[in-house]
RNA sequence: GCGCCCGUAGCUCAGUUGGAUAGAGCGCCGGGCUUCGAACCCGUAGGUCGCAGGUUCAAUUCCUGCCGGGCGCACCA
């Protein structure tokens, strides 16, 4: 299904003929299978190819061949829509589409402007993108940063197309993890008190820990409180997580993202929630007791096996709260649940699916969009990172290494699935070999044209109000082309939650930019002198010239319009 | 052992949900700025798409089985 308006106008004509050919008796199949409509890989092909014919072939029993002439004698439309219509091999149908048409693209981006590409597919349905979502126990490494990147492009790729988005961040602020901060705070503080300290078996040794427990000293300094240790370690642990969550915060802020909601497990239990949720598994019958614990019967819904969600020393497990997390968004009224989780977190997707059917909802209402691990290089040799040790890149050092924009474009750059390679003196490399500013870079020439056209006293009118009709050259047209296929890639980057399909995009639509940009001249040269050499120069008249900043127009838009989505940003200058 | 993900040029990866002679960047080699931004462009080389079957008019794409790598299989989170 394409939805760029050529396309849409050359596929309705395509099934004009294909329904004036059955009423002629000439096909006979009941109902039309999707009809496709891809740009060629080869220009000899055409423009535009559809495969019609050859998925007809079956239900019409005649050769695909002959079905695509059947379907070209159909089209009524041929003089203002095609240049050429030619069938080849098998039964490809491949079509050239007149200049003129394709010039609609520009009046389209002209029209639309940011929205361009924007879709209604979500038809308002409201979803809820949960990522990041790290414990409140230090500071965010790189892994998260891709998880956040990601997790913000997709929120913004549903809402492109439709859908009424919320974004959160579930704060996993209860349970063992917030013991073992509190104890190894703690532990630094009688340290720095000079009393004996056991640190925690697996307690967190991060510098960052020992900065807290010195902070909380000056603060104890100053009172006269009560000295009872379960009390200080209670304080320990509030005032860490209060600071670490504050210094998330921060961190996601510098990194461009920010949450409409953030989530505090520690509420579902509090609130009763989790019982609640518990009390509604057990009326349907999803709960049993075994040695002790209660069970939520997951394999009913396919789960390999049954899990525990209050263990024997009564203390409910993270999928307890998980359980009614779910419930809770649900509740809440949303029609699809997007969890971004790192990916060793995969087999947690059967039982998480469970859930959604134990509660009456089919399994596709979750969708998890999973993000792997990075390995970042430097240099091209690897930064080794353990977090047993702490000693771990975080976020905010990627951030202030290679910046924002640099660092989202990378962690977008690949299926988030497959593990991704991330060089630091790549990402900060302003060169060629960076395809961050090789995208940026094409917005702000275009930009630069702006201001040297203005400079000169030359007009930039808008696409409307300028006669286009100049723009017939191969290399305009294929850059008209490629922007006419932005609002598929749009809506299948954003039903398949795959980002990636955008940022390689729009580096190929940068590569074009910068082709034609060396190539063809858009601004007549400085001073007027007439021009010049031997050859093919091409006549650059002022109508030439406007037709040639319209489409520099439609470029710059696209290409702004992409990064947005992306969450980068498209600079005027660099 | 079972489950999920990945295997495409020397390296890092795309591949439009099954289409035509499989693409890009990096790297190697060689070219291009007195004129709109050279953070750019142009050219050459590089492939049994892990292997073997199957479905189909058509398979890198779907199915099965192997091989190789990663991850997961807790009354941890």
């Amino acid at each position: 299904m394409s939805h760029g308006v050529v396309q849409e106008m050359v596929a309705t004509a395509l099934l004009g003929a294909l329904n004036d050919a059955k009423k002629k008796g000439r096909l006979k199949t009941e109902t039309w299978p999707a009809l496709t409509l891809d740009a060629p890989k080869r220009p000899e092909w055409g423009e535009l190819a559809t495969t019609i014919a050859m998925s007809l072939a079956p239900s019409e029993e005649k050769n695909p061949h002959e079905i695509a002439e059947i379907i070209a004698e159909h089209l009524t439309e041929t003089e203002q829509l095609f240049e050429r219509v030619e069938i080849v091999r098998p039964g490809f149908l491949n079509l050239t589409i007149k200049p003129t048409l394709w010039h609609e693209v520009l009046r389209e981006i002209d029209a639309r402007g940011d929205a361009y590409g924007k879709a209604d597919v979500g038809r308002g349905h409201r979803v809820i993108v949960e990522y990041v979502s790290a414990n409140p126990t230090g500071p965010l490494h790189v892994g998260h940063g891709r998880g956040a990147a990601v997790g913000q492009a997709v929120a913004r790729l549903l809402e492109a197309v439709g859908y009424d988005v919320t974004s959160e961040y579930y704060i996993n602020d209860a349970g063992r993890q917030m013991k073992l901060l509190g104890a190894s705070v703690y532990a630094r503080y009688r340290e720095l008190c000079g009393q004996p300290a056991e640190f925690p078996e697996e307690g967190y040794h991060g510098a960052y820990i020992g900065d807290v427990a010195r902070r909380l000293k000056h603060k104890l300094d100053d009172e006269t409180g009560s000295s009872d240790p379960a009390e200080i370690e209670a304080r320990c642990r509030a005032l860490a997580y209060g600071e670490l969550l504050e210094l998330i915060r921060e961190d996601l802020a510098s990194f461009g993202i920010e949450f409409q909601s953030w989530f505090s497990e520690e509420s579902l239990l509090k609130s009763g929630a989790v019982e609640q949720a518990l009390d509604d598994l057990q009326a349907r019958g999803l709960l049993f007791e075994q040695e002790g614990a209660l069970w939520f019967r997951s394999t009913t819904f396919g789960d390999e096996k049954d899990r525990v969600v209050k263990k024997q020393d009564g203390e409910y497990t993270y999928l307890a709260s998980d359980i009614a997390y779910h419930r809770d968004k649900l509740r809440r009224g949303y029609d699809l649940l997007v969890d971004v989780w790192g990916a060793d977190h995969h087999g947690y997707i059967p039982r998480m699916e469970a859930v959604m059917q134990a509660y009456g909802h089919p399994k596709e209402r979750l969708r998890v969009v999973l993000v792997q691990l990075v390995k970042l290089l430097r240099a091209g040799v690897e930064v080794k990172m353990s977090k047993r040790t702490g000693s771990f890149v975080t976020m905010r050092e990627v951030i202030d290494e290679v910046g924002a924009d640099a660092a989202k474009f990378f962690f977008l750059m690949r299926d988030s699935r497959t593990h991704l390679d991330f060089d630091l003196e790549l990402a900060k490399q302003r060169s060629a070999d960076n395809p961050v500013y090789y995208v940026q870079y094409a917005h702000a020439r275009i930009a630069s044209l702006w201001r040297t056209a203005a400079s000169r006293g030359i007009e930039c009118p808008r696409p409307k109000e300028t006669d286009i009709a100049p723009l017939t050259d191969p290399d305009e047209l294929g850059l008209i082309r490629k922007l006419s296929v932005y609002p598929d890639i749009l809506q299948t980057s954003a039903s398949t939650f795959e980002p990636h399909r955008v940022t390689y995009y729009l580096q190929q639509l940068a590569a074009l930019l910068h082709t034609f940009y060396n190539k063809h001249r858009i601004l007549p040269p400085a001073g007027g002198q007439e021009h010049d050499e031997a050859g093919s120069a091409e006549e650059l008249t002022p109508k030439r010239t406007a037709a040639r900043l319209a489409l520099m127009r439609g470029v710059q838009q696209v290409i702004r319009n992409g990064l947005t989505v992306l969450g980068i940003s498209a600079p005027e200058q660099m």
